[in-house]
DNA sequence: TCAACATATGTTCATCCGTTCATATGTTAT
DNA sequence: ATAACATATGAACGGATGAACATATGTTGA
């Protein structure tokens, strides 16, 4: 008996072996996965969903939408940080402010779904 | 120099007030948003994201799927309660055996939207 | 150039969250 | 009923994370 190096591995659970091995063959690189784990994460924070369905109806500088949260303007630039980063706002400079859109219709689409799942 | 104190509201930032006026009355209610922000939460963690893509080939019990994600039974089944809770999942027992699936297509239809996303 | 303003960023702190360990609950067969 | 197994659940530990604060960067106009 090898001493397991990974306990996980040792539990004996009921297990469907020709599932198991069917399954896994058809699943995604993990790193796909884990991508795809890091974008829904980045809605998965009310004060960013605050800000994207602001931003659904009308460009906003930082400041209009620190107001509109009701929130301090370093806490909005870091969360607008990471709505960049994740490519879901685009923004540009205008004179000294800078003013943030959402980057694409693909960004209302995932917010129409995670809508619709609520409604029922 | 005037010591600036400033708490958030006192801010003096820049904001187009129409703008914003204008913003804040079409915005849902805040609940609303804050629970749309709860089921993304739910997707934005890669070892629930491994457990959904694994239930779209096929249901499975607790046991298969630890083996497919070579993770421990409790980690499975605390994740589980939460998929269950944000009714992404579904469940009969059978015997000893608890087998799990996807709730509805909807689940399905989010985790392609978020697939889209990064594929450009 | 400097002053005033708008935004970005680094740090800290408190909270949240996922995994693990231990244990409880539920099911079947003897 | 009891043993053996499958899953669920409670507690705790450690890492992740958002907000606040202080400060830096960038822009405009005098």
């Amino acid at each position: 008996m090898a001493k397991s190096k990974n306990e996980n591995m040792g539990d004996f659970l009921a297990v469907h072996q020709d599932v198991v091995k069917r399954v896994l063959e058809t699943q995604p690189e993990d790193e796909v996965l884990y991508e795809l784990a890091e974008i829904f994460k980045v809605f998965g924070d009310s004060t960013r969903i605050r800000i994207l369905y602001a931003l659904i109806e009308s460009e906003l500088c930082v400041g209009d939408i620190a107001q509109i949260l009701n929130l301090g303007q370093s806490a909005v630039s870091h969360q607008l940080k990471i709505l960049k980063d994740a490519k879901l706002v685009k923004f540009r400079r205008e004179g000294k402010v800078v003013i943030y859109a959402l980057d694409d219709d693909h960004v209302r689409n995932i917010l129409n779904m995670g809508m619709e799942h609520i409604e029922e």
